[in-house]
DNA sequence: TATGAATGAGCCTTCATTCAT
DNA sequence: AATGAATGAAGGCTCATTCAT
């Protein structure tokens, strides 16, 4: 069966709900019926444009995957004159804003954390294409800012720990929100968040070197 | 109808198999049919013994929140006398072993770490009973850490990415085993990162201040 | 999933129901919903009894497959001492009814005909079950027809036109309705069937031999 | 809106991938899809062109019905100076290589054939247009072999036992693959099912009468 | 003349639940 | 105390058809 790729009115509307509702509720609970309504199609409409609920799937992903990294790409201003200090901050404001944003083209960042944690029939794919390439950055930043010496275990369990600082926030939300209600992360929270993680992580690596972290700035005042 | 709390040998059969199903399955896609077929009961013994699958999920909610803290208390061996660093060790050791554990009570630790990313209704009786005492503890010893001057605001940043790169751990478990083939997380990781978390934590909390963590034996010997 | 063996109700008017649909419509046209229908039952009450829609049609092939065998087996009242000729009649006679009979347990040969034309996944098991089997008795009766050189190829061929005879007053049952508007095959009709066959495939497999067919009773007057 | 009847080359490309498409598949389980891709064209064409689904299928079998006979004469070669024999001979061949036949214009035979056991709401028409003609010729040469005091009915039933043959080869098709794998039907075997079910045939009509059938050419030489 | 897009009906299946014993 | 049987709602998918250009 021909999938259409073109940029119908429906297509477009049906692919805006089911970035929505697959973020909202993941590809599991997600139905298509639901898609459909909100996006005001008609049930065959994914057959016809997508082939099926894999497919329309497999389709949002593809093109949020683009935009997503489009506006916040995993080395985002990183020049090669730059220190790994202000590297390892570039990386992980980057991370934050791709898995926090609330915005438009935020809905990538929401199901690649589900699918962290959810994996699905395209988690393969994702690791693949977005996060074993995001992984490795990170990882060559680490290794620089250790000693020579480092064991690849370090380095990878290091990189580690600073992941998971970033994602506690995305995955944890619902923890969050209930332990202290009110908490937001808008664009000001992200900044902070960036100077945070980036500040725990320069001294918790650097924790048994002699070496003191250069000086990074932080984000705003 | 309602709800018998006797033990009979169908009633702990069916909790078992919950237990293993739900934390294996998450709450949505575990079905009752799994489990009483697992547990070689008849389908209607949930209505029975437990109303429905929410009851059931509740019960084995309850009845393994109780096992897990007995096994591994928040508070496991820490004493008044202990120094903050030794706390917060500990407090980590237990964290992960709690979420990390495959062997029989663990079901509870996957089942809470599951409510993390993907609450169900049960979740905030979660989060009253387990999770915000939990989390109050790890404050208190965080901010025994920090200078008294320290803002509310820094004790719970730094207690959230202490818990962050706990969690990592068993959240990305599908991130990680693609990585990384072969890496488990048996007794003996579960001591290297211990090791590795309250490392990281300690120095990167003390970062600005002029303070030295004490010293901290390590696990592995 | 278990699939239930029971007798109740629900069950056997399921397949009863079944059976005359897929009869009547064959495998793909026929739709769960009319067979629960016209069996006054839920449609889920197939996925408890059956599992699915196929292992309906199973249950159904299997259990007619044995009533059917039981009301006219293939080797029906043939002894050794009969003459071949005898055979050959007893054999036909037996496969006319159970493929034209309009009774209650003729959904087999109905179905079993339509398989011929249009096998469903089904069809291996059948060939395997009932086709060859029976196609093999045939055949061994056909060979002791023929002179002792004849080849294979010749008993085969000569075996084919025998079935194909028979076979033609189930498929083409339409034209035959058609063509001859107020033909019906009745028991009497069966019996008149199959002195036809008989006689004509008797005179036309000795054809150019010397032998004349030993004289066979006609079935009735 | 009415059917346009010319010759575009969207509708000619539709009306061969449907007869090849519906012979293979048969109505009910062709799909318009199926058809328009295999045709390259648009599933909007067959309305404008033919309807409907039904518009096309009725198109197709108008069509190939010409070639068909234009192909393959139901009186192919038959002589008024020609004995009843050789007519007959000439009838079978005919009948077996329109429905038999694997070449290009073969897809009306198939159809045909298909139509006697699943005979579609086309099947009247069928029946007036092409099969009633075809059977009354036939009709007409048993008669001519039979003495002149055979009743109708033994010519209808031999006639039958005549098409009966033939068509096994085709409907039975799935079961000979099945029984004897390696089996073909390719213009060598046609030649020699015509000498196998003319001769079963020719003898097996007289075989109450005293009359010897005349000598008649075999195929194959 | 032709087509991309959209539609609604209907299919099989799965699920948690409840009835009657 | 327990179970076999039955139920209705909902899910994903496929189909022939038709609209609007």
């Amino acid at each position: 069966m021909d999938i259409k790729k073109t940029t119908s009115k429906t297509r477009v509307a049906i692919m805006e709900a089911a970035g929505e509702i697959f973020a909202e509720e993941g590809y599991p609970k997600a139905t298509v019926r639901d898609i459909c309504h909100q996006a005001g199609a008609n049930i065959a409409a994914i057959n016809y444009h997508f082939g099926d609920k894999k497919g329309l799937y497999l389709a949002v992903l593809k093109h949020y995957q683009e935009l997503s990294f489009q506006a916040y790409p995993p080395n985002l201003g990183i020049e090669k004159t730059q220190s790994p200090e202000e590297k390892l901050k570039m990386f992980i404001r980057s991370f934050l804003m791709r898995i926090m944003d609330e915005g438009r083209p935020a809905w990538f960042g929401k199901l690649l954390a589900r699918e962290f944690t959810q994996p699905t029939w395209a988690f393969d794919i994702l690791v693949k294409e977005t996060i074993r390439p995001s992984f490795q950055i990170l990882t060559s930043i680490v290794a620089a800012l250790l000693s020579k010496e480092s064991k690849e275990r370090e380095v990878r369990l290091c990189s580690m720990s600073i992941v998971g600082q970033c994602l506690y926030f995305r995955h944890s939300h619902p923890v969050i929100s209930r332990l202290f209600p009110g908490e937001v992360f808008g664009p000001k929270q992200i900044d902070e968040l960036t100077d945070h993680i980036t500040g725990v992580s320069l001294h918790g690596l650097l924790r048994d070197k002699n070496i003191k972290p250069h000086k990074v700035k932080i984000c705003k005042k």
